[in-house]
RNA sequence: CGGGGUGUAGCUCAGCUUGGUAGAGCGCUGCCUUCGGGAGGCAGAGGCCGGAGGUUCGAAUCCUCUCACCCCGACCA
């Protein structure tokens, strides 16, 4: 390709609502433009990178059985019905009414789909365990999009839906995605980690998501330094204390606290350490009453742990003044968990502490040296907060560390959720019908583009992993426009390179060296050939790497087998 | 949906307070010079000042309503 027959459209300045570096490098670098809230128009330069992905998507899933299909983006209301979705998925899901006034959605995923066509298809045991997949365009109406195509509202993914007559056989499947996926992302050359993780709206048993680390990633993942644990943090499960609670040495006392809310403010007011500290949070329940939630002042609430416990409301809402003052007595910030009337859970570590400082639930006043089983009951502990980093992992291995990750990939055990509501069986070796077993199995192909740019960048620009880039190789010409043996000699070789299979861009037009440099530093190129008419003289060209910090001088004879070696 | 913000040239932004012929830099077109790290000069093209109402002799500027987009939170590949 020759940058005169490219839409280039680079731009020295990026737009200004562009917040994250990968939406401004590929809005700077000519691969995307925005067309409304997270929707956006693919350029060639763009589409050439998504092509990447994709490519190796599809080749190892082919090679781990999966067989490829096309399903519709638009999908009949009814199938929705049916699982009960068209109701539950809310107003991510887009509505659209065809000219009969029948109801459709535009897809934001296919579970009903594939179980719809695999209940029509698939009748014995023989035919299963089936995978299918597809490569195609979603939509999910996003409360709010942002970070370019990262965040987008119609994205590209690729889905895969597997089914199966035991649950056996499903892990078998799962197993396999697994290593799919870390072949997948390893292929594409990003550092990633599989997680632990809820299994969220789409519902099922066991969950890995898979993230590229990037400090910028919006999800907080936690791992063990010395073993494979790894979760994301609303996940990962925090360990009972080893050790048994401190004997009670204080008396306890109630203390003037006037205007101390947060437990910083309480802390600094009564010089001691949060970790001494209780907070109380009081959330709604199911039946419209309040629950308190008792943690360690220096720990927080993981909503998600909080919303599973029985009788909290979920989504988790926290109550109001409103209904908090008439209930317990006193406003958010003087509560405490000694003489509540309301049901309390406790977290682990909150149980675990003695001579503690918590509300008193009078206004403006704390208790002090406060104990467990002396001045109140413990009940039973629960575990609700977010670990920490330096915490135990869960699986005793060592101390946890935190990184932020973008997910790219996530694959769930759906069970039979689908195939149970949707009534999709088939008969097994004694002729008895059995509900199939489901999974399912997505990869955020044009999120990986923006996650590999995140991990990927330097203050020129992009800096692709061979494998996504859109040219492998820059060829750029010193002054050919000045020099007609110089413009023979680089059409002959870019000729050449082309014959041999490489992946090359040739900068024709009549900019000066600088503005090449640049572009072609912006957009990524991971390999740089520089041509000049004194090259030409001494037979030799020069060659640079993107992530290399001098050229270097070599052979224009050899110069084809050296960037192949460069490629393999 | 709650909170905050922005809409003026392709991009980045001034102008608005105090109403009076729409501006700069970059980019784009042409010519000349320059030519190994985003060159210089000259000449150009390009705007319903997001939209609709209003106030006024006169509105980018003041008022009202609307639409779009961005940022922070809950959601997710």
């Amino acid at each position: 390709m020759k940058t005169s027959q490219l839409l280039t459209a680079t731009l020295r300045e990026a737009p200004a609502d562009a917040e994250i570096i990968s939406h401004r490098l590929m809005l700077r670098a000519g691969m995307i433009r925005q067309l409304a809230a997270g929707i956006y128009t693919w350029l060639p330069l763009g589409l050439r990178v998504l092509r990447k992905v994709e490519a190796v998507v599809r080749e190892e899933m082919n090679h781990a059985g999966g067989q490829e299909i096309q399903m519709s983006a638009i999908q009949p209301a009814e199938l929705w019905q049916e699982s009960g979705r068209w109701e539950k998925y809310g107003p991510e899901l887009l509505r659209i009414n065809d000219r009969h006034d029948r109801q459709f959605c535009f897809g934001p995923t296919h579970e009903e789909i594939i179980t719809d066509l695999v209940r029509r298809e698939i009748r014995s045991y023989k035919q299963l365990p089936i995978n299918l997949y597809q490569i195609q365009t979603k939509f999910r109406d996003e409360i709010r999009p942002r970070f370019g195509i990262m965040r987008a509202r119609e994205f590209l993914m690729k889905d895969a839906y597997s089914f199966h007559l035991s649950d056996a056989s499903l892990q078998e499947t799962y197993q396999q995605m697994h290593a799919t996926y870390s072949t997948i992302f390893t292929r594409l050359g990003l550092n990633f980690r599989a997680v632990m993780a809820d299994s969220g709206n789409i519902g099922g048993s066991q969950s890995h998501e898979f993230h590229v680390l990037a400090d910028s990633g919006e999800d907080q993942i936690v791992f063990s330094e010395n073993s494979d644990y790894a979760a994301n943090l609303e996940q990962a499960e925090a360990l009972i204390p080893e050790q048994s609670r401190p004997p009670a040495t204080l008396a306890k006392e109630m203390v003037d606290t006037p205007n101390q809310h947060s437990i910083e403010d309480l802390c600094t007011f009564l010089h001691i350490k949060p970790e001494q500290c209780l907070k109380t949070l009081i959330v709604k329940s199911e039946d419209g009453g309040l629950i308190a939630l008792v943690l360690r002042g220096d720990h927080e609430l993981n909503s998600i742990k909080a919303e599973k416990l029985a009788g909290v409301m979920s989504p988790l809402t926290f109550a109001d003044n409103a209904q908090i003052k008439p209930g317990i007595g006193c406003e958010v910030g003087s509560i405490g968990p000694v003489a509540l009337t309301i049901p309390v859970y406790v977290d682990h570590s909150a149980g675990n502490i003695s001579d503690f400082a918590c509300g008193a639930n009078i206004d403006g006043k704390h208790l002090l040296g406060v104990n467990w089983e002396r001045d109140l009951p413990l009940p039973t502990t629960v575990d609700i907060r977010n670990v920490c980093e330096g915490d135990m992992a869960v699986d005793g291995s060592g101390q946890l560390s935190f990184a932020r990750g973008i997910e790219v990939g996530h694959i769930f055990q759906l069970g039979t959720k689908y195939s149970a509501s949707m009534k999709a069986n088939c008969l097994d070796e004694q002729g008895k019908a059995v509900t199939l077993t489901m999974g399912c199995y997505g990869i955020g192909v044009s999120r990986v583009v923006a996650a590999a740019i995140e991990q990927n960048h330097d203050d020129k620009g992009i800096v692709w992993p061979l494998a996504l880039a859109p040219f492998q190789l820059a060829l750029i010409p010193i002054n050919m426009h000045k020099s007609v043996r110089l413009r023979e000699a680089v059409m002959a070789f870019y000729e050449e390179l082309r014959a041999a299979g490489i992946d090359v861009i040739l900068d024709d037009r009549q900019e000066r060296p600088g503005v090449m440099f640049a572009d072609m530093e912006l957009i990524g190129i991971p390999h740089r050939f520089v041509f000049s008419e004194r090259g030409l003289d001494s037979g030799e060209i020069e060659y640079k790497a993107r992530t290399d910090t001098e050229n270097q001088n070599i052979s224009l004879a050899t110069a084809i087998q050296f960037i192949q070696e460069r490629l393999a």
